[in-house]
DNA sequence: ACATTCACG
DNA sequence: ACGTACGTGAATGTG
């Protein structure tokens, strides 16, 4: 037997929106009233089991109701922006559950609902219709139900001709004469004044229809047959408007409206992007197509053929490694350099073999640590990089990484911070793997399985990651991100991992003595700061330092933490005049930071074997597609003061007399506005390399090159790093310490100087309103789900980023080009001289002496060739004995 | 685990 | 009126 349920889509998202409470997810998407809707969505398909189903929507604001009565529906209040921005949401889950929906202009939902329902019955086909409108009553019959919502929208309570009896005594046309005697406040329908429902309820007892009403005036009195008699015109129209009209041009075939059960592919990565893991649990998919709204546990997934490699099992092992599709390595350890291995697993479609490090390392599987080192086998995996560097320190070497799933999920999506692989096989909807806390325990209580359990898990995930891989490929195809990820990504990685094996060295007797130094003026400096304060505190909690300050020696409070009062330098400085403790404070701070960060910071990570530090680039956290670098982080290293910039002279090249060579951008992000924004001004510019900032002061204040004064320079700066960053006049006020109007002037002119930047800005944030999303010119994406929020200061961050990261991520993928690039060339002639760090605009090498003249040569060249825009890309080189003198 | 502060581009 | 500049990681204190 078929049936269908129609769903009123208007009229339930209202409903399920204000009997929601608010609920946002993680960035900030407004996604309850999609929440409710989708669980009474779940739960009808559940009870009702329908082999059809279509969701009607309104469309446009005009309906051919308001031909007759302009004021139809006047009145309302406006959509809540937290609502309107869940429709396309609502379209979008649809979509992913293979449910059918509709929508024509002209004409509301109630009539589309209208119309397929009288084509349903007329074809002898069962109809459930949802909503929480009465006037949908009137298409009952045999066939059709109309189930209202109640309480929200938590129940149903189905209508069928005996209910209606029941409850109203009327027959389901009668209620259209319901709605005309009484009118309905909420569609602006006016009715006749004086008879609200029990009075309309008994006319139409006695007379049937409002034109048998109105005809027999007569036989009624007082005010009640006055107000009948002068708005008899309002009934008949009332009536009218309330009569769902069911011969909608519907262009939706009975076909079309099919459900064959959840679609589980796409429904799965759609609420997993909502966030809905309540709904997610209560589907816990089964594979059978059916959302089983019932607790019960996921079926179990089929067992794998796993085989635990040993010396027997060698040979068969052997004779599969051309058919190896994946492979995972568990290495646990947040550090790679550190990480301890603990298993591998290859697999084919249908064998996965599970090798023990003991027994990888032993001798007897030389065949696969030759294929782990084969760069000519494709292998495709989970965070390669990791792996790389984990073998590499077990003396095993790795190449040939054709596909890193962890790398796609970072271009596909980089703002997504769950990159697990147990995150990847949810959002595609392959079985759900074993957590991994349920197999080592958590923290202290971590441990190493037994083999059985060990190698199963890690055959699950290799095996997801086999299935993955395809799919990933589909979307980088759909998303144009083939060449970003085959021919930029791909190949860092392995770069990368190079660079960090190869690590760079640090002087420790150097290192130490500038210990020794900075220790000698902290204690000097805390001892005047206890005298000041006349007791001895904690100088590194900001809590007690803050009382010290604003409690005992009452200095004004400048600004407030979400804790309690704030103690930042900033803050700090425009204390100083106060009292001289404050001076000593920042002092104090300056080198409290070069201590306990880069002096002692530094000497734990300079590995006892080597003399050198190895940090490890993270390729796939940062959104707007830099780098970033841990264990040590050597992006960060002091540069701005001359105390902190001594730290880089421990930095010194591995071999007896070879130098550091550093290279960077000039104004690289400024150059990839002057090109994207296509600014005629800033172009040329760049084709003349100007001094940038003097240039937009010039611009700016409409003066000539020898009339800017450094403080016009000054501000000129911080304007173009406003306009990077994403301008705000309060965020350039704060930076130039002064007001927000004058910041708001500054940037008002320099728009009026650079009105293709202006237009750009405009664009790119039209654009990601459009699209959701902005890029970056080699099609890096980063979606901006908070663009069209109603919260300014959600909307405004969204709205910067849109502006900044086009910029800073071109920038980003600049760079990256010149890493490839580079590393080719020292590979192509033949180069001893080593490429070690990459700091966002910088690359730091160490040369030998004879080949300084080549690589000063070919350093900036190659860097100024990774891609062609329309203004040039300058770099500029230096070198030293050590990083300091490479400046 | 989270907040504050500060180092870099 | 709204109240933040964009992107990171490390050390430290506190709940």
């Amino acid at each position: 037997m078929e049936k269908l349920i129609l769903i009123d889509g208007n009229s339930i998202i209202y409903r399920a929106f204000f009997a929601m409470p608010p609920l946002t997810n993680s960035s900030g998407l407004h996604t309850n009233a999609v929440y409710g809707f989708t669980n009474m969505l779940l739960r009808l398909i559940q009870e009702q089991q329908p082999t059809h189903i279509l969701v009607a929507f309104d469309a446009g604001k005009e309906t051919f109701r308001h031909e007759g009565y302009q004021d139809y529906k006047g009145g309302r209040e406006k959509t809540p922006s937290e609502l309107s921005e869940q429709f396309p949401l609502m379209r979008e889950l649809l979509e992913s559950f293979g449910i059918a929906w509709f929508e024509l202009p002209g004409y509301e939902a109630d009539d589309i609902i209208g119309t397929i329902s009288k084509q349903g019955e007329e074809s002898g086909r069962e109809v459930l219709v949802v909503t929480g409108d009465k006037d949908m009553l009137q298409v009952v019959s045999d066939k059709v139900t109309v189930a209202l919502t109640r309480k929200g929208i938590s129940e149903v309570e189905p209508f069928g001709p005996n209910e209606i009896e029941e409850k109203y005594g009327l027959r389901p046309l009668q209620i259209i004469d319901l709605k005309g005697l009484m009118g309905d406040a909420s569609d602006n329908i006016p009715g006749v004044p004086g008879i609200g429902e029990k009075t309309a309820l008994k006319l139409l007892h006695q007379f049937g229809s409002v034109e048998e009403v109105l005809s027999h005036t007569d036989e009624l009195k007082g005010k009640m047959k006055e107000n009948l008699v002068n708005h008899a015109e309002d009934a008949r129209m009332s009536k009218r408007l309330a009569t769902i009209f069911r011969e909608v041009p519907v262009e939706r075939s009975w076909d079309d409206m099919t459900f064959n059960g959840l679609q589980e592919e796409t429904a799965v990565p759609t609420l997993r992007k909502l966030e809905f893991k309540s709904l997610l649990e209560r589907l816990s998919f089964t594979g059978t197509g059916e959302a089983g709204g019932s607790a019960a546990p996921a079926e179990p997934a089929p067992e794998l053929d796993v085989t635990i490699v040993d010396s027997a099992a060698m040979p068969a092992l052997t004779e599969l490694l051309p058919e190896i599709g994946s492979l995972y390595v568990e290495a646990a350890g947040e550090n790679p350099h550190h990480a301890e291995l603990m298993g591998m697993v290859l697999s084919t479609p249908d064998r996965h073999f599970y090798i023990s490090p003991q027994f990888l390392k032993s001798g007897e599987a030389e065949s696969v640590v030759a294929w782990l080192g084969n760069e000519k086998i494709s292998k495709r995996g989970y965070d390669l990089h990791r792996i790389d560097l984990a073998l590499h320190w077990e003396g095993i070497s790795f190449a040939g990484a054709y596909f890193d799933i962890q790398l796609a999920a970072y271009l596909l999506d980089p703002t997504e911070n769950d990159q697990t692989l147990s995150a990847l096989t949810a959002k595609y909807g392959i079985s759900r793997l074993v957590s991994d806390d349920e197999v080592y325990g958590k923290g202290a209580k971590f441990k190493v399985p037994d083999d059985a359990t060990l190698s199963s898990h890690l055959a699950r995930k290799s095996d997801s990651i086999m299935k993955i891989v395809p799919l990933q490929q589909a979307e980088l195809e759909k998303n144009e991100m083939k060449s970003l990820f085959y021919e930029l990504e791909m190949p860092l990685s392995r770069i990368l991992a190079d660079m960090e094996k190869q690590g760079i060295a640090v002087n420790r007797e150097d290192l130490t003595e500038l210990g020794k130094e900075f220790e000698s003026q902290i204690s000097r400096l805390v001892l005047q700061i206890y005298e000041i304060a006349g007791v001895e505190f904690n100088l590194n909690s900001p809590k007690q330092l803050g009382e010290i300050l604003f409690d005992k020696l009452g200095l004004p409070v400048i600004k407030k933490t979400k804790t309690g009062y704030s103690t930042d330098a900033e803050v700090l400085e425009k204390l100083a005049p106060y009292n001289e403790i404050v001076q000593y404070i920042l002092e104090y701070r300056q080198l409290a930071k070069l201590q306990s960060t880069y002096v002692e910071g530094l000497l734990k990570e300079i590995r006892s074997e080597t003399g050198k530090v190895h940090t490890y680039f993270r390729q796939t956290v940062a959104a707007t597609g830099r780098l970033s670098s841990q264990f040590p982080n050597l992006q960060n290293i002091p540069i701005r003061m001359e105390e902190g910039r001594k730290i880089r002279k421990v930095f010194v090249p591995s071999e007896e007399g070879w130098l550091i060579l550093g290279a960077d951008y000039s104004q690289i992000e400024l150059r990839v506005l002057a090109h994207i924004s296509g600014d005629e001004g800033l172009m040329e510019a760049f084709q003349h390399d100007m001094d940038i900032h003097t240039k937009t002061a010039m611009d700016v204040f409409g003066v000539s090159a020898d009339q800017v004064d450094a403080n016009m320079r000054r501000s000129a700066k911080a304007v173009n790093f406003g306009i990077v960053y994403g301008i705000s006049d309060y965020g350039l006020s704060q930076n130039l310490n002064i007001t927000r109007k004058e910041a708001a002037r500054f940037i008002d002119q320099y728009f009026d100087a650079f009105q293709g930047v202006r237009k750009y800005m405009d664009d790119i944030v039209r654009d990601a309103k459009r699209d959701g999303y902005v890029k970056t010119l080699l099609e890096r994406r980063r979606y901006l789900p908070e663009i069209n929020a109603s919260n300014f200061n959600l909307r405004s961050f969204a709205e910067r980023t849109a502006m900044n990261t086009p910029i800073q991520g071109t920038a980003a993928d600049i760079i990256k080009l010149a890493m490839v690039l580079m590393d080719e060339a020292l590979h192509t002639h033949g180069l001893k001289s080593r490429m070690l760090l990459q700091v966002h605009d910088e690359l730091v090498f160490e040369v030998p002496p004879e080949e300084l003249e080549a690589m000063t040569k070919l350093v900036p060249e190659t860097m100024e060739k990774a891609l062609q825009l329309s203004v040039p890309l300058k770099a500029e080189v230096s070198s030293g004995v050590n990083w300091y003198e490479a400046k």
